[in-house]
DNA sequence: TTGTAGGCGTTATCAC
DNA sequence: GTGATAACGCCTACAA
């Protein structure tokens, strides 16, 4: 013998089938059978091991399912530092998982590496979160693309492993075989472009979201191209630096004290719609006077804004929904070999930061 | 043989130590040997197995640790919907996690029972998220006391099992045996109420947090406390309704037009703060002319407020890490027997909210 | 209807 | 440095 039978190791165990099957004075293949719900013992015998169990507070190990299904019931999900609109998403991802016997795993990339200057010492801690989920054998993993665009040699660490992977507001190239979920950012760019011009606005600008994310791509192009197709209008981009919206303050800066400045300006967030109201304010620029303005995404501090911006709403909550399921339809296999796009419908949310060019200046 | 061999159950299955042991040409023995860094290998073979397993990628499975160790390195967290505070209180837990090479599961109580009515629904769902934190076997968890007080004996679901539990900002009963960590209510009641009392206010008023939290209770009674012993000063006090600030509406209005109106409010969050705020704005009070107010928390909009709002600032970080640590540290019985409650530092953040009394009231 | 025993996947350890 | 084996909690084929 090997090693001493020991089968009191860990002093705060928890109750196994076989500590059931002793109290109930069956073997601990009985108790298995009856929890299982398999109708093939007595009414009596299966009320002793019920009772016994009900007794001890059994709870099945999920950890031994895991590890002899392969199945572990645990979804990785890799995400930013909290603002409101991801905060809805990881509730609609937490709903759904929870609606389907799963648990999710969070990380965030680490606050001790978030002023680090060298790229070298943010990899290493992605790379090592990264590690920490397929540890603990995660079914599959839902990816927010700030963490994963930029790294995504690291994200073959999961797909080479064939684990589905779900993107939140991006795509990945195809060779990934990642499915994702967003909201329809063409449209709201779209949309933005519509209201604006049926206000009269006809000179307007455009603070663009960093180019490495989809949605700045998206929501830019768009708007210029729905501008595009509208004769006598003009539009002029600067684009917002990646990283904290204040660090666009300079851009901001820079187009409202434009020789020929803009009657209107269509922000890629609300975020950045709010350093747009702070750098007007201290320009001593009127919103909605001298200004109309139109964030994306309808944060929960848009309506109480001074004043109240008009924007473009997202179902973030439902973004989470829908990532969740598709992971999980992805590890059982029901749904086809081609990667999944969704773009959830957006919403115009008119409030009063926008309003009608006046005729003096038309 | 009872059922045939199967060493390929699951075709996308992960390696193994046999594995790599086979592509090094050792027993996986060996290559247990050197994984865990026994220096009692050859340094040939050690390069060999370390390179076939670089080469595979290989990944230990914490599942497998788990069932055998008994410890799964996973915490349960069960928190409310995030707002600013605790999601800084998530950052840091996440932190102090990561760094002991814990990974936290997260559950909250889930938003299609939000609105429920029969506190029946309520508590099956809450029972059952804590089933599912129990299934997965974590090795202790950190609690949000809105999610925890008022179910306590859903609590002793863990404490029964002697899972660690740590509380956030509340206190259990002894018999839990849980360890808390907060903030240090106390004196952060007397640092506002030494404050308001500098510049001059004696009329006071109190927007208390629900009685059925600790903080509200906390708060209210150091207030209360300090302003008791500094003569000539009084103070009245409405309690806020469990549940959204917002629904402390009417206490709010009811206070500003009380006859006698106070000359400064403290309220006791700074979600609270902002409902004063607007309350005041819509019966025309000039806030620091009319009247002073102070928060508690120093929330992300507190500095974004007009005016900007003082407040008591709240290491939420630290909380999320002292929690955290705490957690990992019971699971290795390195504490005393006695639990810990630890009540982190306060810090009063004067911004332009508060004034001195004018003249003309005092 | 129940008990026995072997196996699931992975790792650690003992005797050689 | 290796082969054999115990161990975790649970499932299941087969024997009783």
């Amino acid at each position: 013998m090997a090693r001493r039978l020991n089968r009191e190791a860990h002093p705060g165990r928890q109750v196994s089938q076989r500590a059931i099957g002793e109290l109930a004075g069956v073997s601990q293949a009985t108790v298995s059978l009856v929890l299982a719900g398999r109708k093939v013992n007595s009414e009596e015998t299966r009320q002793r091991v019920l009772s016994a169990a009900k007794q001890l507070r059994y709870r099945p190990n999920l950890l031994v399912h895991g590890m002899q299904t392969g199945k572990s019931k645990m979804i990785g999900v890799m995400a930013p530092p909290y603002d409101y609109y991801w905060s809805r998403i990881l509730y609609g991802i937490h709903d759904t998982l929870a609606q389907n016997d799963y648990v999710p795993i969070t990380v965030w990339p680490s606050h001790n590496g978030r002023d680090v200057e060298a790229s070298n010492g943010y990899e290493t801690d992605e790379l090592s979160q990264i590690h920490r989920l397929l540890d603990r054998r995660v079914d599959g993993v839902i990816l927010w693309p700030p963490t994963a665009s930029l790294f995504s040699d690291h994200v073959s660490e999961f797909s080479s492993r064939e684990l589905p992977i779900v993107t939140v507001d991006h795509i990945l190239p195809k060779n990934f075989q990642a499915d994702s979920v967003g909201s329809d950012e063409a449209d709201g760019g779209k949309l933005v472009a519509d209201h604006l011009c049926k206000l009269g606005h006809r000179n307007i600008g455009h603070i663009a979201g960093p180019n490495v994310t989809s949605w700045g791509r998206l929501r830019r192009q768009s708007f210029e191209d729905a501008l595009a197709e509208i004769p006598g209008t003009s539009c002029i981009t600067y684009e917002a630096p990646a990283g904290h919206p204040t660090l666009a303050t300079d851009q901001i800066r820079a187009m409202l004290t434009l020789p020929n400045r803009p009657t209107a300006i269509f922000a890629a967030s609300d975020l950045l719609a709010k350093v747009v109201y702070r750098v007007a304010a201290s320009l001593g620029i009127s919103i909605t006077k001298d200004l109309s303005i139109v964030g994306f995404s309808d944060d929960d501090f848009a309506a109480e804004l001074v004043p109240p911006l008009t924007t473009v709403r997202q179902d973030a909550y439902r973004v989470g929904r829908r990532a969740a399921e598709i992971v999980i339809a992805r590890g059982s296999e029901s749904l086809g070999k081609r990667p999944l796009h969704e773009a959830l419908p957006v919403e115009l949310v008119v409030r009063s930061s926008t309003a009608a060019l006046p005729r003096s200046v038309a």
